[in-house]
RNA sequence: GGCCCCGUAGCUCAGCCGGAUAGAGCAUUCGCCUUCUAAGCGAAUGGUCGCAGGUUCGAAUCCUGCCGGGGUCGCCA
């Protein structure tokens, strides 16, 4: 429990007391008490709003209650003085014995400190990346991947059972051009002249080995064939394939999904039937004809009757259709199904979508709720696109000839550990720009380069401290630290709030800024030693000084590594 | 036209399920250092939190309506 909670439960104990002694009403809703760091250190260690959540409800004004509170809080053993400010606050200031504890419990803890049973091993199914299998990962799925990856494992760590699932669109119309491509490449690789790749058909070179692979092993059998004959085996080699290159690609980035789950299986097994049919039973799902969309009527217009889901039921502009005109599934209608099938071993679901599928979100919601019977929490976390910029200037992207940025370019450019850092120094829904110049700065407002800097001189200190002092150092008393390493410490206690706000809220960007606040601390502290020697941490002559600052200098390197663990970067142990 | 996201300092952005004088970096200005604890350090200036209402003891935060930017819009994935 971290020391935040342990102050809350001692203060619900304390109310509790006073309800006993007729202080307080029984049966208070103490929801929204708070113990929580005041904006303002100077007002204390912690501060409570508990005073005027319960005022009102307890029919007395919130100063008054504040000082009834305050008397019993003054009588905790871990609290050093009360205060009562504005509205009603009430601020403690705890000994600071409890705060050398604290960083004892860091580094008794080590990987470990910030590690929440929050989650109570709720078991989470997040979907990301799922990006279609028609060709290399390039930047726009960049981004989702990393904060689908970096969610996953920031759940894991607040205590939640999570399963990392990719969904392969490996049945709609996309996979049938893949294949079509394929087959030109195939044919290609027999010797006949292609010339350019027709309009229509995927351009890229990456093809041309799943041609020449199929024309190894088939020959020219399917140079002529019908199509009907070959489309299902050359769908089915380069979705493989495809596959392949996706996985390596995301192992660039350290990304492994537990689940590949094949669209084309889930369709193969009925399952979107299966979901038809509950919702027709359920009134759910009926036969009707959408209305022309508003504004301007597309030309080709044609009314006609298709299976609809009523999406309007749960808040969306429109019912949805779940098979197209020809008989076939929509994405819409498989994607539901696959839903549901999450569902049943999920006790909630995350997907990370990119924003250009906004308009989507309220039917697949709406279709959860409407499977689960509301019980399954469901969110949707969209990722704004990333602008990718060179010396500030946008980089030239065509999708002709594949001359896109792909992934892979990018973590060889920069590295796996960068591109992880930036892509999570913006909340998701938040557009941002990359720029292959700034991400690599050696300088303050870069925070990848500062968090890793202010790691690398942590590291450094066990090594210079062996020559400063080969004999070893005394054990630590902690009661040498001043202000600023206990202010420093406090900052430290915050991690385990962090992670517990982060995992709740689903926002994985906020251990990266909270890492470069820690960083921004510990470099003003470090920095104390520029003028004044016996500010460092390593003082000639000090073992005792030297053994407490580096006993706190190697507590703030384990927060860091265990912040960028969760982001699934790498901490450096020196810069080059 | 509908829907979604965003709108906070000159710029780029934080702001934790509403909380006490709204924060950081850059830029600007002013000092310091020119170092071997490495690619600077310290300080100051700077904001009607897009606008207008509403809920609340209390709103940048929640609700409604506008304005501005981006995205998206029948059976695509």
């Amino acid at each position: 429990m971290n020391i935040f909670a342990r102050i809350a439960a001692a203060l619900d104990g304390l109310l509790n007391d006073m309800v006993q002694a007729g202080e307080l009403p029984a049966g208070l809703n103490r929801a929204a008490v708070t113990v929580e760091p005041p904006r303002d250190p100077a007002h204390g260690d912690m501060a409570t709003n508990a005073a005027m959540v319960l005022a009102k409800p307890a029919g007395t004004n919130p100063r008054a209650l504040a000082e009834l509170i305050a008397t019993r809080l003054r009588a905790l053993p871990d609290v050093e003085a009360v205060e009562i400010a504005g509205p009603g606050f009430i601020n403690l200031r705890l000994v600071r014995t409890c705060w050398e504890a604290e960083l004892a419990a860091v580094h008794e803890a080590g990987e470990n400190y910030g590690r929440s049973t929050m989650g109570e091993g709720v078991n989470v199914n997040i979907e990301y990346v799922s990006a279609n299998p028609t060709g290399p990962m390039h930047m726009g799925h960049c981004r989702g991947a990393v904060v689908g990856d970096a969610l996953a494992s920031l759940l894991q760590f607040a205590g939640h059972q999570v399963t990392r699932e990719y969904y392969i669109n490996d049945a709609g119309g996309q996979v049938d051009v893949l294949a079509r491509s394929v087959h030109l490449r195939y044919r290609e690789a027999l010797g006949e002249e292609v010339g350019e790749v027709p309009e229509g058909l995927y351009p890229g070179a990456y093809l041309v080995p799943v041609g020449h692979q199929l024309a190894t092993h088939y020959g020219s059998r399917f140079v002529d064939a019908p199509e009907n004959e070959w489309l299902a085996l050359f769908r089915e080699t380069a979705v493989a394939q495809m596959m392949d290159m996706i996985r390596a690609d995301l192992a660039l980035l350290g990304i492994h999904h537990d689940v590949f789950s094949s669209e084309a299986a889930l369709q193969a097994a009925g399952k979107p039937e299966e979901a038809e049919q509950w919702l027709r039973e359920h009134d759910l799902v009926y036969d009707g004809v959408l209305e022309a969309p508003k504004g301007e009527t597309p030309e080709d217009w044609e009314p006609v009757e298709l299976p609809l889901f009523r999406s309007t039921k749960f808040g969306d502009d429109q019912d949805r259709p779940i098979k197209k005109s020809n008989g076939s599934w929509t994405y819409f209608g498989a994607d539901m199904a696959y839903h549901f099938q999450k569902a049943q071993t999920a006790d909630q679901l995350i997907d990370i979508w990119g924003a250009d599928h906004a308009g989507t979100v309220k039917r697949i919601q709406a279709a959860v709720a409407a499977l689960t019977e509301g019980k399954v929490r469901f969110d949707v976390k969209l990722v704004q696109m990333v602008r990718l910029l060179r010396d500030g200037e946008p980089v030239k992207m065509s999708k002709r000839a594949g001359n896109f940025v792909t992934l892979a370019d990018v973590v060889n450019e920069v590295g796996k550990d960068v591109v992880r850092f930036t892509m999570l120094t913006r909340k998701a829904d938040a557009q941002m720009d990359f720029d292959f110049a700034k991400v690599v700065e050696a300088s303050k407002d870069n925070p990848v380069f500062y968090v890793q800097y202010a790691h690398a001189r942590i590291a450094s200190l066990g090594r210079r401290v062996q020559e400063t002092f080969p004999d070893g150092l005394p054990a630590v008393d902690s009661t040498l630290f001043g202000p600023e390493e206990l202010d420093l410490v406090k900052q430290l206690a915050t991690f385990p709030r962090v992670v517990e706000a982060a995992a709740n809220a689903r926002e994985p960007h906020r251990i990266a800024f909270y890492l470069y606040d820690l960083a921004a601390s510990f470099h003003g502290w470090w920095n104390l030693g520029n003028d004044q020697p016996e500010r460092r941490v390593i003082v000639a002559g000090d073992p005792a000084l030297t053994a407490a600052r580096l006993h706190l200098s190697a507590g703030i390197g384990q927060v860091i590594r265990n912040g960028l663990a969760l982001m699934g970067v790498k901490a450096l142990e020196e810069m080059n």
